[in-house]
DNA sequence: ATGAAATTCACCCAAAAGTACTAATGTGGT
DNA sequence: ACCACATTAGTACTTTTGGGTGAATTTCAT
C-alpha cells in the first residue's frame, strides 16, 4: 500500500514535470488546449483506475490476513475462573448462554421457569458486568472472553 | 453502467470547458502551470478511482482466480454463492455484519449514512431471508452458514 | 446465626427493535 | 429500452429490550 502511494506520487511528479517541459517546446503552439487538457485527463483517469484497482486489491488481502479462527471451548474450572473475573453468577451465565442462542427474554423465562422480569434483571446485571449496552454486544464479548462451554450454539 | 459512462463523459466535457474558460481569465496569469496541471490531475485521478471502483466491482471474480491464494478462509466467490443461496444482497450482508458486531440500528444507520428506517427495512428483509425472528438469531445463523469474511468481529 | 451474595419478581418508563405496508429512485442484465 | 431487483426511506403500529428502583426469598460461608 505504502509502495503504491509512493510510486503513484513519483509518477505524478515526473509526469507533471514532463508535461510542463513539453509544453514550452511544442504543445502550446501546435495543439489546442482542449487536446492538451484531454490528454492529461485521460492519462490521470487511467492512472486513477489503476490506483483504484490497487487499493481495492490491498483491502482484500488485508481481509484475508485478518481471517483466523478463534473458536475456543474451555473447561469447567476455567469457566469458573472467568465468571469470577467478571463477577458473573451461575444463573447469569445460564441466561447469557440462552441469550447467545438467540432466545428472547420471554423464551428464556419460559425455559428456565422464571418471569420475564427476572430474566430482565439478570440480563441488565450481565450487561453491567460485561460493560456492554445490548445483548448482541454481550454475546460478542462473551465469545471473545470465552464464556461458553459449547461452541455450537445452534439449538 | 450506461449512466456511469454518460455521467463521466458529461463531467469530463463540462470540466474541460470550464477549465478552458477559466484559463483565459485568471489561471494562466495568476497560478503556475504546475498547480493548474496538478488540479486537473488530482480531479481526474479521483474520478478515475471512482470509475475504476465501479468497473472492478463487478469483475472481481475474474481477478480473483489470478490473485487470490487458496486457504481455509471463505473467498469472495464463495461468499457470493452463499449470499445468492439465501437471496441476500450486498447491502444486506453489510448490515448483517454490523449487526453481528453488536451495533444498534442507529449506529448502523450512522456508519452507513442511512436512515434508521432503511436499516430496519434491511434487517427485516434479512430476518425473513434467513428465516429468523431476531437479530441475535440472525447473527447465529449467519455464523453457522459462514457468511462473515472476518471472524474477528470485535471492533 | 448472621450477613453477604444470589435469586426471584414487581412496577414504571424509555428506547430500541421489529412488522407491515407504500413508494421513489437507482442499477444491472438481457 | 425494458424489466426485475436493489436501495433508500417513509408512516404507523406492536413487541422486545433495557434502566432504575425496591423488595422478598434463598443460599452459603464465616
Amino acid at each position: 500500500m505504502k509502495k503504491t502511494i509512493i510510486l503513484y506520487g513519483v509518477i505524478l511528479a515526473a509526469l507533471t514535470g514532463i508535461l510542463k517541459f513539453i509544453e514550452y517546446r511544442f504543445l502550446v503552439r501546435d495543439l489546442s488546449t482542449e487536446i492538451y487538457i484531454g490528454a492529461i485527463a485521460l492519462f490521470f483517469t487511467i492512472l486513477g483506475i489503476w490506483v483504484g484497482y490497487k487499493i481495492t486489491r490491498d483491502k482484500k488481502s488485508a481481509f484475508e490476513k485478518k481471517y483466523s479462527k478463534n473458536n475456543k471451548s474451555i473447561s469447567e474450572s476455567e469457566l469458573s475462573k472467568k465468571l469470577n473475573q467478571y463477577g458473573l453468577s451461575r444463573r447469569e451465565h445460564e441466561v447469557l448462554t440462552l441469550i447467545a442462542k438467540g432466545h428472547s427474554n420471554r423464551e428464556i423465562a419460559d425455559s428456565l421457569f422464571l418471569s420475564t422480569n427476572t430474566v430482565k434483571t439478570h440480563s441488565s446485571n450481565i450487561f453491567a458486568k460485561l460493560d456492554v449496552k445490548r445483548r448482541t454486544q454481550a454475546v460478542q464479548k462473551a465469545k471473545e472472553i470465552g464464556l461458553f462451554l459449547e461452541v455450537n450454539l445452534s439449538d
